[in-house]
DNA sequence: AATGATCTTCGACATTTCACGAAGCGCAGA
DNA sequence: TCTGCGCTTCGTGAAATGTCGAAGATCATT
């Protein structure tokens, strides 16, 4: 399971229930969708199984964000526990086969970032561009799968993403093939980074592109793994 | 903007405040994405400014459900009285151009609602099965534009995301094909409702499709408009 | 520098949430 | 039928939210 589902996956439902009208039947909507009772969801939490029942039942009409978090956490927690079945099936449910392949992570930070910031974690060389524009999450995306397998719309659908993001590709060889689907999409990403290709070996056109559309790019040679974990861990 | 576009975008950034550990930074990410200043936000609240100012500081740190949803409903309202550029751009993100064309419309209800209460509403006849499944949502797919330009890959996305879901193909003409579809994938919906055919021309395979895999399937003559309007009034 | 417009900080106070635990309800199984 | 087990209801107190309005801070414009 890719982190950036299981967040969306947590994010949809948490929307949701933050979004009802009462929250208290979609919390127990999904906690019975998880197949978890009241009770054990209650002991994760380590509240009494009253508090719950408060909740689902509407006593409580608003429970604030930090409720509701924790909530999902302990349903997503719990279910992962019994082997993560709910969890996989929803998160299935949420993507195409697709995304699996092609987007690596996702994720979306709660406040703009400077580029700068976000490169200099990952070791990036900068190529062209200063690095002062602003970021609200990242895409990292393989290249290889990305231009062998996903059709015309679902290019756009990666790149249409990419507004106000950073955009990651992976393995790339000289990098001439990403900028080139870039320039012919409508959307423009502040930021690409290409990783997996030292700085010297990156193709002239790319800086040409790049100008022209005045984004910013960076290569790096620091792992995927790597890159994921390290943002991932940042309290962006 | 489809209804069902707005709401998951609404749903997106809701659960993104919601899980956030500063959820006044996420708001006011998304507020200054929607370039709302805190002024007219507050405004059409109906509240003063500070109180936004407090929510965004982070001196309230756990807002209620009801505020955020307030607050996104807000945002959304606002930015569709300036012609709505920002959910439209937003939405572009959050789906592929595929789904415009497939997908006419897709809930979650905020419980579980009898297939026969929903079937009821869209003056459904019975093909078979029984109707004493449960729902948590529906989703209504062009059966045609669905044969025509979905890849395998979608077509299990759709289906997947219909456990637990009714699925509302629109103008077909047998019937035959969807249930083939069905068949052949790996997710079950529990409910199968074929529109824009009389109970009398649905194809007698269909019925045998439907029995192997327990799903039960109705018809209905209403026109693809009316059943999304009447499922979107009911308060599920 | 002075003006305004806008945003932020802060004290105050009513309303809710949050969490507990005791008591009550409902149902599966002995 | 009775016994548990788990869920729900409800009174309670501490803590936090929800909201205001006044006063202070910022900042672009004049």
């Amino acid at each position: 399971m890719k982190p950036g589902q299981r967040q969306q996956l947590a994010e949809k439902i948490a929307g949701e229930i933050t979004l009802s009208d009462m929250p208290g039947k979609a919390l127990k909507k999904w906690r019975t969708s998880f197949q978890i009772s009241a009770g054990s969801l209650a002991d994760h939490l380590g509240f009494s199984p009253s508090v719950i029942s408060d909740y689902e039942s509407g006593r409580r009409k608003s429970p604030g964000t930090a409720v509701v978090g924790k909530i999902v956490d302990s349903l997503f927690a719990i279910d992962e526990a019994n082997g993560g079945s709910c969890v996989e099936k929803y998160s299935k449910m949420l993507f195409s086969n697709l995304d699996e392949d092609v987007i690596y992570d996702l994720h979306d930070f709660s406040n703009a970032v400077p580029v700068r910031e976000l490169t200099g974690l990952i070791n990036c060389h900068c190529i062209c561009g200063d690095g002062n524009q602003y970021v609200v999450g990242y895409t990292v995306v393989n290249s290889l799968n990305a231009i062998l397998t996903l059709s015309p719309n679902e290019f756009n659908r990666i790149y249409g993403w990419s507004t106000e993001r950073a955009l990651i590709f992976t393995d790339v060889s000289s990098g001439k093939s990403p900028m080139v689907a870039i320039r012919v999409t409508p959307f423009k990403p502040p930021c690409v980074i290409l990783q997996g290709i030292n700085h010297n070996h990156v193709h002239p056109l790319v800086q040409k592109l790049a100008e022209r559309d005045r984004i910013c790019v960076f290569s790096t040679e620091e792992s995927v793994e790597d890159i994921i974990e390290k943002l991932r861990k940042q309290e962006w």
